[in-house]
DNA sequence: TATGAATGAGTCTTCATTCAT
DNA sequence: CATGAATGAAGACTCATTCAT
């Protein structure tokens, strides 16, 4: 399996690097060969293509984010307890990895349709999880029994990602974990019956 | 002035047209102006590069948004009807004219950062405005008093942005007039004392 | 007559100052009809295309030079006091008005070999009357009489504009006419009998 | 290194060949690239620009006056001999080399301003070393005694431009070889004592 | 005569991808 | 597996010239 000999990892990490640094359009494949240690070639044996790379870098990095939530769900607490954890990891991954979150938050948006079709379709497994927290807290009354699941879904996700975005665009200088309790009490109150 | 000239209108409106259906990287400026019916080097006697006629276009469009707000503000109404009207008139703008909303949520996003730190001051006006409605139902209690305003915005405008993208990416299938007032609602809850 | 008229002048003169403030490929055809003070298309009603403004431009300037050796010439003095005068004239026309001197000595250089061809078709009127001085010195003795006067002629021009043009890259900063006696002892020491 | 590679080499000497036919302003880059067998990118794995082309196409080529010059001043003769030598071997290389001839007294002076100025840098090394030669004329008492060497040197090498140049505009019809000697003794004259 | 808005041909350079070694 | 030299397609922008007014 390609993804899990050292040179995969190499390329991946340094693509995160140069799109952070460089910027959507000014991360060439030659950059992310330099930062990775290998040669130009050497980034085809393992991707078929740049836009590939970018893929499987969000593939690989959105599963920490998904890894994490199915952790939470499988937690023995109410579905608003779940959704705090989950607007607090989402914060966390991102607060954690700066250069992650620059590029998700701003480099990855430059690509063009095509490709953020796809981003979207990795996506759709992290939200079908949101989804069943908040399917469980309709059903269990914690949330308005008359809720519209993917709107709800919509305002957590768009809050959440509205919020880190202008973080990322205000250079990341205050504390994003301090928003996070905030950010979940309003999002609470939105669906609460 | 240039932007009263018949030549600067229909060349932002070609724009918009290449825009939504070729995407930003693919929106030769040969093709704006094939389709704008003037000649390529006209676009430079009206626009100082392809960027600009990005920014220009951005901000004539935005300013239908800013103009329909501030008639929203003057009315004599509670800060959460202002609110519904907010949502309501972001929705409808964006409703009937169907390439823009493509522009604006999909093809504009893909220029790279510099431009979109200027779109994002022609933001800046509309969203001073949503803080205003915010802060004065904060202030006659009909918003939780210990709202922070700038979190509620996040809320209010990252929801309606994800779900107007969500709607421009099923390729506008559903009918996204429906979805103001649960969008309208779950945003009060958020919000509510 | 058109060279009569006044708006050929001012275009004349404009292309003067243009070409040496900003060089051969920066005089924009509307750079010189700002200078001289009239549209664009003005400039088509007395120049055929921007290289016959070129080449009118130096046929004018050229004519002073043409003129003052002219008169030179009928004076009754001697080869070696005639030549003495020629150089200290070109010298001073193009120390008199160094816009002038930048434009002859750097900036008409850079415009294509077909032009420069033209060019050299209006100076040699010029190297005719050189020519006669170099003669008239050769048969009364003055000059050697074994005097190739085609190479000398390309000596005495050679280094005059070598000179001058090592002075303009110079930036004009020592005094061009102190020079004007010691290439005149250097040239006349060459072809001397 | 750069300059030893086989490639570099090609595309230089291509160059001259597309500079001399086409002139500067037309010789495209995909021209040299054509004349060279190479792909058009592949001129930017060796050139920073096409100006850069010139310059070390220059450079290149400079080098032979320059090492030429060098055992020439190394013979033990006399400054005299020594100049005639440099005449001749100016006259020769580019006698010897039509082509080069052409680009070195027509094309390349069409270049803007910055780079005759680093063509000019470039020339300086040549220049010493005549300034070399006319020192020690001077100090032996072979030259005048109150010879101005910056003048001489101006002289010398005005002299023998504007007599290649006039050489190379005439379609280089005669024998250039001819006119050294006569243009030695010139030159010579207007330099003794 | 004079204007100046409009035209449209023309080119350097970048960079994702390939393939001989 | 790995290399990196070579490829070549693609596009924004300038500016001399025209022509309707």
């Amino acid at each position: 399996m390609k993804r899990d000999k050292p040179k995969y990892r190499q390329i991946i990490d340094a693509a995160v690097v140069v799109f952070a640094e460089n910027g959507y359009h000014q991360a060439q494949v030659s950059k992310i060969a330099k930062q990775a240690g290998v040669a130009d070639g050497t980034i085809y044996l393992y991707f078929k293509s740049k836009e590939e790379i970018l893929i499987q870098m969000f593939q690989e990095k959105m599963s920490v984010f998904v890894t994490n939530l199915k952790e939470i769900l499988k937690e023995d607490n109410s579905a608003a307890e779940k959704l705090y954890k989950m607007v607090e990891n989402h914060f966390n991954v991102l607060y954690s990895d700066k250069l992650l979150a620059t590029v998700t938050q701003l480099e990855l948006r430059q690509s063009n349709k095509e490709i953020r079709l796809r981003i979207n379709e990795v996506l759709k497994e992290y939200l079908s999880l949101l989804d069943e927290i908040l399917i469980e807290g309709r059903k269990n009354g914690e949330f308005d029994e008359g809720m519209d699941v993917r709107l709800a879904r919509q305002m957590v996700f768009g809050t959440i990602d509205e919020t880190i975005t202008t973080w990322v665009m205000n250079d990341q200088k205050y504390n994003l974990m301090d928003l996070a309790p905030k950010v979940y009490k309003l999002l609470l109150n939105g669906m609460r019956a």
